[in-house]
DNA sequence: ATCATGACATGTT
DNA sequence: TAACATGCCATGA
């Protein structure tokens, strides 16, 4: 909604058809949408989410996490547990639900992982 | 192994 | 501008 442009738009596109009992994380719905790195943008326009029909606490963080829900994680994990989501404490085993990825058209972009990644050289000091 | 911190990438609001 | 419902990598504890 927001926009509706682009991106924003593929992001609801792609959120709506994800099948109850299953979940997609925000990296995934970003690459899907075509944006690979775009998992915090995917979380903000969840966030200015005003439509029921779009299942937003299908949308989780990666590793498992459940990630936010305008500030109610529990509904959203209780939600997915009445989906047949299997919690295991705070995470789930994101195998076992995340959708296959099928990536959309988009800007393929550089690969190259833009990230100097900064490293630390840390010389041991006490942080 | 898990959690925390530091950095950078990406798009909204 | 700076957050922010993130991700990924590296390192430290």
């Amino acid at each position: 909604v927001a926009t509706a442009d682009g991106f924003a738009a593929r992001v609801l596109s792609v959120v709506r058809r994800i099948p109850p009992g299953r979940v997609a994380t925000y990296g995934d719905v970003a690459r899907m949408a075509g944006r690979p790195r775009a998992a915090r943008a995917v979380g903000n326009i969840m966030k200015g989410l005003s439509r029921p029909d779009i299942p937003a606490h299908r949308v989780v963080a990666a590793g498992g996490r459940l990630g936010g829900y305008g500030g109610n994680e529990a509904l959203k994990r209780a939600l997915l547990q009445a989906e047949g989501v299997a919690f295991r404490g705070t995470r789930f085993n994101l195998n076992a639900y995340r959708i296959a990825v099928v990536r959309t058209g988009g800007t393929p972009r550089s690969r190259g992982r833009g990230n100097a990644r900064a490293r630390p050289s840390r010389l041991k000091t006490r942080r």
